[in-house]
DNA sequence: GTGGGATGGGCAA
DNA sequence: TGCCCCTCCCACA
């Protein structure tokens, strides 16, 4: 389930257990092998989230980049790894504990070089500390496209995938099709801001909630399945606010829901 | 049991 | 814009 969020606390979690001793690296797949070969028993001195990317440290110019798309999957823990799976494409473990890696996108032995080339082709990412968020202001002040497009663009903002991307757009009343350039710059802030709340909390909770308790059903309980979204694949359901179906439609290749009340829709 | 869709993105055209 | 990559899960039979 990757939007940054997942991300950030796969790299919490496993620096954990794999981080700053030897490590060794297989891939039971097959289709890292080689570079398996050549970190197998290196140091692993850090990992570093950036958007929706992942970069290990092994030293002597020697990064893993990572990109889970849409069917990686990590699995992980402490002490001995289970028995090998077949989809396994690599496998961490230290001393402390495991890390195993299925179905990601990328997967690959990258060097510094490359590691800055990827890097600068990112937006800010609100999950980091040191983000600022003026250059996505500057580019969607600039830009005609749809807001809803911008948002899932990794190079004006890295992190908002689909669900956090229709989710934001509720919260902040905007409807997606609004041009970027017709959007007040206290909206794009407060964008920004919501972002880096909502990433914050799916962080550290490793799920995505963004309806506020009073807007649920059972506001005292846990979140219970299919509360935790205003819109996100909620097509002809009630909006939680105002009871106007939800509407669904393609942007940027991908379906963004809305309230056509609630989102008025931008010129 | 099975098939389609999914929280992504690079690439060709 | 559409195709591909290539995995899991759930709705449906």
């Amino acid at each position: 389930m990757p939007e940054g969020h997942t991300i950030h606390r796969a790299a919490r979690l496993q620096r954990e257990l794999i981080v700053g001793g030897a490590v060794r690296v297989e891939s039971p797949q097959g289709r890292f092998s080689e570079a398996a070969l050549d970190l197998d028993g290196a140091v692993l001195r850090g990992i570093e989230a950036y958007g929706k990317h992942l970069v290990y440290d092994f030293g002597d110019d020697r990064y893993v980049h990572v990109h889970l798309g849409l069917f990686g999957r990590f699995r992980m823990g402490r002490g001995e790894p289970p028995e090998a799976r077949g989809a396994e494409r690599v496998r961490f473990a230290s001393e402390c504990g495991w890390v195993s890696l299925g179905g990601p996108t990328a997967c690959d032995l990258i060097s510094d070089d490359e590691r800055r080339r990827l890097l600068a082709r990112l937006g800010p990412d609100p999950l980091r500390g040191d983000a600022r968020p003026a250059p996505m202001i500057e580019r969607i002040a600039r830009s005609s496209a749809p807001i809803g497009t911008l948002l899932m663009d990794q190079s004006v903002v890295a992190g908002i995938g689909n669900v956090y991307r229709a989710e934001l757009l509720f919260r902040a009343r905007v409807h997606p099709a609004t041009p970027g350039r017709s959007l007040e710059g206290d909206t794009v802030r407060g964008l920004w801001r919501d972002a880096r709340t909502l990433l914050r909390e799916g962080e550290r909770s490793g799920r995505i909630v963004t309806t506020r308790p009073a807007d649920r059903p059972h506001p005292r309980g846990g979140v219970r399945r299919g509360e935790q979204y205003y819109v996100y694949h909620r097509t002809a359901c009630p909006c939680r606010l105002c009871e106007t179906p939800i509407a669904a439609a393609l942007q940027a290749a991908r379906t963004v829901y809305w309230c056509p009340s609630c989102q008025r829709a931008g010129r």
